[in-house]
Formats: structure tokens, C-alpha cells, sequence
DNA sequence: TAAAATCAAATTGTGCACAACTTAATTTTA
DNA sequence: TAAAATTAAGTTGTGCACAATTTGATTTTA
């Protein structure tokens, strides 16, 4: 292994990454304005989409958030009225998130996203699958190490 | 263009790819936190290493990042013996950023962080560099769109 | 050459991200 | 079953990211 060849910020493919999460977010950022919606807003809208309710916890490990980001940012989208959020009877320790109709309604607006925004990633169809296999199978890898208590050193 | 089917996270690379560069991020932290770094600071650091002297305005072009971003980064740097900022006489609106024997030193450390963390990627070398290229391929193709005026809306 | 336009950096304000810690509830175990 | 351990959510504090604006310098142009 090469470092002074991988030190280079050209051959970092973690700048690489890093930079283009920035710009992807960048370019949706127009249409979420729209919505008034940041990004990580979105994506906590995404996974209520898909699973109705969900606990703090489990959204947690579904956008890798934790809770001292999730709080706050759940709070804000309480405030404006997108979800609820409801303390468990059963396990106190649990808040359940669930969306309200306003929450459920911008689903609808949120479709034009995707087809707005991936055609600007110049990316075939076959491309844009194998990316996101590659990048999956990478943060597998990755959690390997960051999720137990190997960590690098 | 099947929105539906974007939408789901699974789906979603822009999900993926900004999952991914925390992932990354995570990885490096015990490394920089021995450096007492942080990954930004890292990239500045190397674009520094690279070129010896940059404006402000030359940095936020290689790192993607603007003035309101990098000034009080780089003025905690500064706080930190890693570099000093002069502001040019030739042209007073440059502000020149130059590496102190500190921050010049430092180099030798980081070497170590390409070695330790490439290999968590869980990449061969084809796949890295094939990886690189195709993220590259994407942030050009972004860039056309997020920084002209052809918002996309 | 003086006004207008542009430019570089800094400032202000909001919203993540996350480490470290706290609080309160539940589960484990001695 | 009471103490210890674990768990879920929330809190606190720091550091980005970035939009929008400000400040002051330089360049353009009428």
C-alpha cells in the first residue's frame, strides 16, 4: 500500500464520497425547499412512508442516526406538524413516531424527487444499480469495524 | 422512471452514498482523534500539504466548501498551531492560508490512516479505483447542474 | 474617472451529526 | 427480589455545512 500515492486528495475515495453526498444534497435541495424539507428530514419521512410507526430506536438504525440527532430533528418536524410523537404504555422508555395526515400527504410531492434528480447523475440504469451495490457492500464492511468495539487504531 | 420504487431507502443512492461517507467518517475518528483532527480539518490539511499556499477561495474550490465553512474552521486551525492566515497585500480581499512547521509535521502521522482504514473498505484494488472513478463520473455530472443557474425544480 | 458591478472573506443564523452524559424504565442476575 | 446491568430517549456542547447577508477591496464600464 502506497500512502503517499493514497494521501492525495485525488485518490481519496472518501473525499470522493463525502464531496458527492454534499452535492447530491445540493441538488435536491431546490425541490426540497419546495416541500420545505432538508434532507435529513426527508429520509426520516422515507422510512415512516414505509413502516407507519416506528420507535426512536428503530429509526435509528434504519438512517443510522442516533438519538441525539433523530430528538431534536423529530422535535422540529412535530412543530410543524408532519408526525406525533407518543410515549409507549407498554415500555416507557419508548417514543413511538407516527406520521400525521400532512406527513402522509407529502409523499405525493416527494415522488417527483427521484425522478427529477437521479437523471442528473449521468448514470446508466445498470450503473446507478451497481453503484449502489458497491457502496452498500462497502458500508457493510464498514460497520463491521465501527459497530463493535474493534476499532481501528 | 419508477418513483415508487426510488423512493424506498433500499433504493435510494443518494441514501447510500451519504450512510456511506459516515460510515467513513466513523471509521477514521479514533486515527484523527489521536491527531486531534477532525476529518475536515484532515481534508484541509491535505489539500495544504499538496500545495503549500492557498487562498481561502482556492481551498473552498478543492474542497467543494465555501467561506462560511472554512473561515472559522481554519481560524480554530489556526488556534491550533496548524497554520497561519495572512491577508494579501497585493489584493486585500485574498486571505493566504500557509501550514505552520506544525501542521507541515503532521503529514508523517496521517500517512498512517490510508494504511489502517482501505482495507475496512472491503474493496480490491480494481474495485477502489473503478469505485473512485464512477463517484468522480458523478460529482462532475452534479456539478453541472448544482453549480450553474439551472436549478433543478 | 466616478458609479456600478464584481469579488473574497467574514458574519449571522439554522440544522444537522455525534460524543459524552443524564434520566428514567426495564431486564438480568446474584 | 433487591442490586446491578442494560436499554431508550433526551440533553449538552462542539464542529461542521450552507444560505443569506455584510464588509471592504478591486475591476468594469458608462
Amino acid at each position: 500500500m502506497d500512502a503517499e500515492y493514497f494521501l492525495k486528495l485525488e485518490n481519496q475515495l472518501c473525499f470522493s464520497i463525502y464531496a458527492c453526498s454534499r452535492e447530491i444534497t445540493r441538488l435536491y435541495r431546490p425541490i426540497l425547499d419546495q416541500l420545505e424539507l432538508t434532507y435529513p428530514q426527508f429520509l426520516a419521512l422515507t422510512v415512516l412512508w414505509e413502516h407507519k410507526r416506528l420507535t426512536v430506536k428503530e429509526m435509528s438504525e434504519l438512517l443510522y442516526l442516533d438519538s441525539g440527532t433523530l430528538t431534536p430533528m423529530l422535535k422540529r418536524m412535530e412543530t410543524m406538524d408532519l408526525l406525533k410523537r407518543e410515549r409507549s404504555r407498554e415500555d416507557e422508555r419508548k417514543v413511538f413516531i407516527e406520521l400525521t395526515e400532512k406527513g402522509v400527504q407529502l409523499r405525493k410531492d416527494a415522488l417527483q424527487l427521484p425522478e427529477k434528480c437521479i437523471p442528473h447523475f449521468g448514470l446508466s440504469k445498470t450503473e446507478y444499480y451497481e453503484l449502489l451495490q458497491k457502496i452498500n457492500q462497502m458500508i457493510t464492511s464498514l460497520q463491521k469495524v465501527t459497530r463493535t468495539n474493534n476499532e481501528v487504531k
